[in-house]
DNA sequence: CACTTAATCTATAAGTTTTATAGATTAGAT
DNA sequence: ATCTAATCTATAAAACTTATAGATTAAGTG
């Protein structure tokens, strides 16, 4: 399970990745579009901003807009900034390695073969899918019409 | 990330999968052999007994062992039992459904088109892999030569 | 029945993480 | 100067994780 913290980092991109282009947002906007607490969305994005994924201004015009391209953050990307390790434990993880303080030897560890495999399975989605793919599930949805 | 519990259950069941067959194993002897905390491990054997996991015999000659073939404990079996749902959210798990709070209509939600998407995939490995190929894992293992 | 063994149950708690809230401060625009 | 909006600092309730201690129950043994 994600965090909400990463939760609303995410429906906050996706309101970014939106206006993308179009100038800055501001938190508050962005705060009560997506129902989150604003000064938690505060330093959500915060975080965000100095992880590169986001740029920010301020005083009177001011706000919050992407530095890259919707198509540019993945949700790895994303979650590693907001939620640390996307693998399932540190002695798998990639960006955040760490040795299991309860393993006796790594290398022969029969359970890490396993958990390599399904960190894999979720880096090639979570790699693979951006802002954009967001925006697309956004405007692909159709109302179901009462016909059936 | 799996808890410690998860990962202590998955270690303790590779045992008990070892001696499928061949009668009970002692709690301590588990604790012992991964070194996971004995009391701690108490609580996870039971919690795993009483999901269907496991069975238990007290007094001599007691300890517990494997209630179902180690093909059938599927990883995301242990994990719900554990760790509760697998679904990176509520709103897409399919054994712990529940409404996001902050969401405003789940049915338009773009996020949750994506959330699926993920779910599906660690589903994939999940569902797939067993205690068997712990097992499998543990024996394929061969030392590397200094040939190279 | 008394004794030993080993799981089970109940209670407690330290430590960490999550999810916030409040208020003061700084930078930018007009 | 004044208004605006991000930024920084401090605090904290609530929940979850990771245990530990001790009493109790069930089963087997002599």
């Amino acid at each position: 399970m994600i965090s909400k913290k990463a939760k609303y980092a995410l429906k906050a991109l996706k309101v970014l990745a939106e206006k993308y282009g179009k100038g800055p947002v501001l938190i508050s906007e962005i705060a009560e579009r997506e129902r989150i607490p604003k000064k938690f969305l505060e330093a959500i994005l915060l975080d965000l901003r100095n992880n590169g994924v986001l740029q920010s201004q301020k005083g009177k015009g001011g706000g919050y807009m992407l530095r890259i391209a919707p198509e540019e953050v993945s949700f790895s990307k994303v979650l590693r900034i907001i939620d640390g390790p996307i693998a399932p434990a540190l002695c798998v993880s990639m960006f955040f390695y760490g040795r299991c303080d309860d393993c006796k030897d790594e290398e022969t560890c029969s359970l890490r073969t396993v958990l390599t495999k399904w960190r894999d399975a979720n880096l090639t989605v979570l790699d693979t899918t951006t802002l954009a793919d967001i925006l697309k599930a956004e405007n692909a949805y159709v109302a179901p019409s009462d016909a059936a």
